[in-house]
DNA sequence: GTGGTCTAGACCACC
DNA sequence: GTGGTCTAGACCACG
């Protein structure tokens, strides 16, 4: 687990998109416990300060909270799970659909090689 | 056009994707002249230094070529500019779909999604 | 009772405050007998250690006194409760003219607030 | 310039409040540059990080804006200003009323003591 | 020159 | 034990 921060992204940003991943796919249960900033930091590999950051980031955006003295866990509020899901899947789609548009696709033809990547998956799985 | 520089992508990067985006959609032609590095920075409101960065990376990927005291051209090569639709296009969908599974949503889903915001958008042009 | 301490002030004082104001406003009576640490700490679901300060705090400010083997008490003078009350008001009130001439308000502007939300709140009721 | 931060609040925090101060107060024009991070950790005796720190929380709250590579500015939108000024009176109010009201204090009393203090410093001016 | 990120390591208050 | 703050100093990309 070091080592693996290649992107241009910051490492902190890295981290709370993978985070947010792991809950949005489950991984992580409403309510759980994150592991503390310290042993979170020799997981990753990563300077404590970074953690905070990444910790203080997810709280930021409702996705974690903290308690004094106790730790970091993932909100228990399920509503605002689902929420952040219906966000990043959103925020992805608008993005992408901006993006395609302002080079002057239209979405049909988008649609058409979508769907021939799927075919396609359908073969290669 | 001062101060629209607001994502954390370095802007010179922005405006790389923004020229390309006009090369795509056939606002800027093969083999045109793009503006002077001086007016093209004025242009934006950024420092030709940025402007200077923008042009060598539209070289460095064949988008454009710099022909000494005449300036910088989109590149007259009509296959490079299909071939950079391609790749846009390409990136785009590639980048898309791996965010959307490193979620855990199938492609089912983001069709669905998809051809919902379509119905949606004829409704409201 | 568990997990609506989100301020940033440390629980204790936060509990410190909350006892004195019941204490000021008579929802507690001079020498009346304050819960067991046990039993306060599962009451407002804290950590033992935490009530402990608690009651040591009332103690260092002379509002309640421990008896050995029989519990923390309110203490019994009234007058220090009366003193109490006018150091509470004193202190907010001070805190409250410091702040808002930091920022730049005169005592006219404030007090026109004041007597805006005043009328606002007949209504309200 | 230095050790002049006091109080349990980070010192990061109080130079949030300090520098909104002056803003409200009219001491910072919209738009103005303030110092760069170095010459501000200089100025106040820390660390150029706790600057960094200030100068996001700032950029949160809207009340000021950083151009890359130009440094960081108070926001030039006058509205903001106006409803940041707005923002602090009315958050010191209403804490202060609910202070004193859970403490059983009518909003009469209140009001008497405020201008008898207003009445005080006239004598003390 | 500017801000942004990161590390290393310290100290603190709180639970 | 936990998170929160702060320092010192480094490196980087950007303008």
């Amino acid at each position: 687990m070091v080592g693996e921060f290649t992107s241009s992204q910051p490492i902190y940003l890295q981290l709370v998109q993978r985070l947010c991943r792991q809950i949005v796919r489950g991984e992580l249960s409403p309510g759980e416990k994150l592991p503390s900033m310290r042993d979170m930091a020799v997981k990753v590999g990563v300077n404590p300060n970074t953690i905070q950051r990444v910790y203080t980031e997810l709280e930021r955006i409702t996705v974690a909270e903290t308690r004094r003295g106790q730790g970091t866990f993932v909100t228990s509020d399920e509503g605002r799970l689902r929420e952040l899901r219906d966000e990043l899947m959103a925020s992805h789609v608008t993005a992408f659909l901006s993006n395609i548009r302002e080079m002057g696709f239209t979405l049909e033809e988008v649609l058409r090689v979508l769907q021939d990547r799927q075919t396609l998956d359908l073969f290669e799985q």
